[in-house]
DNA sequence: TTCGAAATTTAGATCGATCTAAATTTCGAA
DNA sequence: TTCGAAATTTAGATCGATCTAAATTTCGAA
């Protein structure tokens, strides 16, 4: 049993000196041994590997990042890692580029505008050669231009910011609240609600355009009551559809904002001896891997986290190769899933 | 509508030099003000903040980890961040620290001991101050005495490495499984499953210790097949309790190895026309936000992800602050949490 | 006014890598 | 053997902050 507080031997931090000096090469030439380079010679390439492990030399980035100005590095910032749609999407994105060395440095903003900002600008403090953002509501034209005089490489990911052409990952969320509404009114429901999620998020502005735009091309007139806001939680949920649920005129269904606010929907329906799926449609959006767990299983919209992980990071480092590229969008299609929740079976 | 593609003029990045021109003091004075130090006079430095602001200068933190030696930032490591009990975890951490103005740097291992590595080493490369670690099964004494090695404090989170003295943040897992044991006996149970989880966790054995020894307490003799391990995921418990009710002489009940597990567990039961609560006793472990939620509700052992959190936050910093202190163990005593998953209400 | 202590500011070295531009070595063709 | 091109290696400057040790300024007491 060894014990913690023994004192350790003050060993000083190997450097490459010492390893270029073990190996009788340059600190020059050690260097690039470090990074790959197909200048030195294989003898000497394998010389220096074996200084480094016989001293146990370990890359010290600060260093080279400071020297290089950048870190190989990539932030990445999502509203809320508890939701376990950026929970899958931040571990796609993490296997995609640890496979190209780069190491992801994480981080939760809660939606929050300040630890948003002061975030970015630990990102940029830390050099990372770009950023992935899921940007908070109220995100606005100032920070892309911080952004841009940092020269921070940046794609935004499932939500936009208004007035600006830039990098931007997400699902086409019109067209998939069109299919839900479409699937709601097929199976019969003429009251149908739309419920939860931020009111100034760019996806949720989206998803409510598809939805009030199909009730109207189906000659459904819109009524405001029938729409609410909700944290993006379960408790968000729950609390929502209750209080639609006291109408005078409740509805008969509910096109979610996402999944985890639809899981919720679903317990508070339940809560209320309310039958989703039976006396209640709620179809979700994001389709996260409990959506096809929980009972009854939820209708959804599909937008894989994983596909929206993998455009994105192949998107950043395509502008980090080219920064003066033209901006891109990838919208990626979204598909109806259906489960049980709408009693469509 | 502003384009990406327009080239931004090519402005330098703004260093001290610059920021201690404009203030007219030296680059020396202007780190003092940076660190807040107090013995700049307040003249002084509300002159240099002012040329801060007015030149948008952003601190460099690779130039200041590499000259004083540490970075202001932590390192965090856990094993899956889509299980709610480590997003919650890794939530109330980042909060605490985010107060002492550390950059909290998260990564998920995903159960894999080379990602582990590879992670530690470039933690240790950024020059982190120290790190939260929720070992890999079968992490060895081997990575400790690396950490040591490379003086990097480390409190290991849920899960402890064999035969070392080390920080630790934990619960008092056996007492955990007892309390739930002598709940399930109480209300009648007397063939009790122990199911899911990895094999080689510490965090499992030490449950299933308490397991096996309440049972032999209450003379009930310990049966190898009611112990079954699993993925930790709601797939895993789902798969897992099919398996326990296939058995010639099935439980009647299953403490499960985290409420992740349980869920799925309680999902299988359902699949297979069994009411838990009513026709199969279930017990998670964590209490989770979702326990509360889910129907029915999950009796489980309460651990409060955010007071492990905090304690770990804690003990990290007075670590990094006393590298010498003889190893610290927290252990948080857990709670039994009655909801109706057993069906003792 | 003078002087010593306290308060404040600073010059120059330094952390450990990579970059640039040039030097040295190797090698094949004449 | 000689020579020029290609391959390989290197010296020295540099990134942008903080550290050390010392210099300068301020200030109150005698």
């Amino acid at each position: 049993m060894k014990d913690q507080s023994q004192k350790p031997p003050m060993t000083k931090r190997v450097t490459l000196i010492d390893v270029a000096k073990d190996a009788e090469v340059s600190r020059a030439t050690a260097s690039l041994v470090l990074r790959g380079s197909p200048l030195v010679s294989k003898t000497t390439r394998e010389r220096v590997h074996a200084s480094m492990k016989k001293l146990g030399y370990v890359y010290n980035r600060a260093a080279a990042s400071l020297r290089a100005q950048k870190s190989h590095a990539i932030g990445l910032a999502v509203t809320d890692i508890t939701n376990p749609f950026f929970a899958e999407l931040a571990i796609s994105i993490e296997a995609q580029l640890d496979e190209l060395k780069y190491s992801v440095l994480m981080m939760n903003t809660s939606e929050n505008l300040e630890k948003q900002d002061h975030f970015l600008e630990a990102m940029h403090g830390y050099q990372v050669d770009g950023m992935l953002l899921c940007p908070a509501p109220g995100t606005t034209l100032e920070t892309i231009e911080q952004l841009k005089r940092w020269h921070l490489p940046c794609v935004l990911i499932t939500r936009h910011v208004p007035d600006i052409n830039y990098d931007y990952v997400g699902a086409h969320n019109i067209s998939g609240t069109t299919m839900a509404v479409n699937h709601l009114l097929e199976i019969g429901h003429r009251r149908i609600a739309f419920l939860g999620g931020p009111e100034r998020a760019s996806a949720r502005k989206e998803r409510l355009t598809g939805y009030r735009d199909t009730l109207a091309a189906n000659g459904i007139s819109f009524d405001e009551s029938l729409t609410i806001t909700s944290p993006v939680s379960r408790d968000g949920g729950f609390e929502a559809v209750k209080r639609l649920l006291k109408l005078p005129n409740p509805p008969t269904a509910a096109l979610c904002y996402n999944d985890v606010v639809a899981f919720g929907a679903m317990l508070g329906l339940q809560s209320e001896n309310r039958q989703p799926g039976k006396d209640f449609g709620i179809i979700g959006f994001d389709n996260v891997a409990d959506a096809a767990l929980v009972r009854p299983a939820l209708t959804t919209i599909s937008i894989t986290p994983s596909q929206v992980g993998e455009e994105a990071a192949k998107l950043l480092l395509e502008r980090i190769a080219e920064p003066q590229k033209p901006a891109r969008r990838v919208i990626l299609k979204p598909e109806l899933i259906i489960r049980e929740s709408c009693g469509a079976v």
